[in-house]
DNA sequence: TTTAATTGTGCAACCGATTGCAAAAAATAG
DNA sequence: CTATTTTTTGCAATCGGTTGCACAATTAAA
């Protein structure tokens, strides 16, 4: 057997038959268009309903070249912050009558490109992108701009002119993140970062450096450990720092994930956190409010980041951005809890 | 302005021109026929690549009635086991030239008949389901199933002759739960469910209450609470229990969220984890390794059930199912931490 | 009642790729 | 050098809504 038959498709044909009307008139009755009487309207869509009629968007969408719907790549979804962003996304879209498609690139750069050649070819009508940890430029975005196809960068972005980026502040949110380390008293904090290729993770490091900066406190390169942020990285980066003869007392990482392993590693081999060493983390994850110390972190606005992505990209398209953005800044807030409170301090609310 | 204008199309026929050879000729040559001479394929494809040209997915879709796009409708995707489930659906069916069209049905049962609605006139190919809380039966897939599109279900699923299942054995996996803190010596256990319309929780509720009569013991109505399961259902359980003058001993609760929520609260009152009371949980959330004390719970293989979702409908998609499958069981595993280990016994690795 | 304005309906072209069928071209056989 | 088979190619219809334009029907104005 050769997969599925499909079954005959009841068309506007079939109703105009029925009804012995054009059908012009029944597209344009089902499409609830003034031009055609009230009441025949009426007669239209309750004949469409009653023959079983399924609207054939292929078709309309072939005549109007235009889907609504919107291309998602990402690095991948199964991430609290990722999944939470994608969340609102698809709520918003869905509001307005779009739809996602989603792909995965799973920081691999070819794969990226292969996920944004396919949603080209499906004509999405705009395209939202956090781009992998490969990624060194726009190449992969031609097709697309060059075709004039709506591109909305959001957390991991792209210094672009013809696109719109919705981020938070990742270099003063990195800055205050080690400023506060530095408040409780820490004289040698160890930056872990992700990929620097990429714009959260580069500018956080770029903030972390100037508070160390502003505070006269010196910097080694062994005090910034670039990790791939994941479930395991509190042991590699521990072991880094004991080959390196590097003991800090401040911990500033990029992501909650690795802040968490970090801890856990850090309790398994007798050091103390907060005391010994304080950790700071990103994102604001709910295990941050689990883990033991509770972990100090950023709070990371993901649902608002995908819907406000997702509403921009819509005004786009329907031509009701009227003012050329080219980047729209979040708010993020410092959450202060246990894992870096020393001094016998209370954590402000 | 009124939206953006679309670019002209190089099309197949601006091809044909160039070459001075018809439109179907290109057409076969682009989809590699055999039927084109080798070395005439390859001048179009370069021609093709040369002129800018970009397949026009909507053109055939029309022509051949197949979209090769799934439509997947989910509770909310903003949970660690549903975006692990559909990071391995993306992933099978991106491999196999599938698209996803993802919409959350947020618990609500009118939203997921508007979704399945919304999908069924994008002609999605197939469907993917996991039900929401409020749906009580099959009617909003009368379309679907008349239509002969496949259903498949996972996790949350519904009983139904022409569609396929893909679950754990959630009764099984509910006995062994409850066995195990009898086995640890608790004599009055508590469980916290979900909406018991769905199998998921009648069916790990069903195992608890076996459990508990094979070992004779007692039940009474209080002992059965259901929530949200969400990640401050902790305190609204004591708070029942309490109101309720009932003290467990033990208690198992239908998803990890709430365990850990759970033991947050236990703690906080003041009670020992597992020592007066003893917990588990199900999913096997990271979370999981990282509450303190480690929460016992069972291991659900989100990304494998995401994937034999989707590999289980492409074969159907393409016939190369050839038994008629109803229901995939996958395998779980009672994972057993610090939760629930009383009487000093260390946890079987 | 005639003319002008307004509203409602239909015709036919169009979107762009696919494919059954027939015919032309090339290869093989006799 | 024909006759037959095989390989290539093209014609034209098809998928199912949408929409510009023209014409018909109705209403309003003169």
């Amino acid at each position: 057997m050769t997969g599925m038959k499909k079954k005959a498709e009841v068309t506007i044909y079939d109703i105009s038959r029925a009804l012995n009307i054009s059908a012009s008139t029944v597209s344009r009755g089902l499409n609830n268009s003034p031009q055609v009487r009230k009441d025949l309207r009426k007669k239209i869509m309750q004949t469409a309903q009653d023959m079983g009629y399924q609207h054939n968007k292929f078709a309309a969408n072939l005549r109007q070249k235009r889907t609504r719907t919107l291309g998602v790549v990402i690095p991948r979804i199964d991430s609290h912050f990722m999944s939470t962003v994608i969340s609102g996304m698809e709520k918003v879209a869905n509001n307005s009558g779009y739809q996602l498609l989603i792909s995965q690139s799973e920081e691999s750069a070819v794969l990226e490109e292969a996920n944004i050649q396919a949603l080209f070819n499906s004509r999405v009508d705009g395209m939202l992108v956090s781009l992998s940890y490969e990624t060194r430029n726009s190449d992969s975005f031609r097709n697309i701009l060059r075709k004039d196809i709506p591109l909305v960068f959001f957390d991991r972005v792209l210094e672009c002119t013809n696109c719109v980026s919705v981020v938070i502040d990742n270099f003063r949110a990195g800055y205050e993140a080690t400023q506060h380390l530095i408040d409780q008293g820490c004289k040698k904090i160890v930056h872990v970062a992700g990929s620097l290729n990429r714009n959260v993770y580069s500018e956080r490091y770029r903030g972390y450096r100037q508070a160390l900066t502003d505070n006269s406190l010196p910097f080694d390169d062994r005090m910034l450990v670039v990790t791939d942020l994941g479930d395991n990285s509190g042991m590699i980066i521990v072991n880094q720092l004991l080959n390196n003869g590097t003991t800090p007392d401040g911990i500033f990482t990029a992501n909650d994930t690795s802040a968490v392993s970090l801890i856990c590693e850090l309790k398994r081999k007798g050091y103390r956190v907060p005391e010994d060493i304080a950790v700071t983390g990103f994102n604001d994850d709910p295990v941050s409010r689990i883990v033991e110390p509770n972990l100090t972190t950023v709070h990371y606005p993901g649902r608002a980041m995908g819907e406000v992505a997702a509403s921009t990209m819509i005004r786009i398209l329907e031509g009701t951005q009227y003012e050329k953005v080219n980047s729209i800044t979040l708010a993020h807030e410092l959450i202060i809890r246990q894992s870096s409170l020393r001094s016998g301090k209370e954590p402000s609310s």
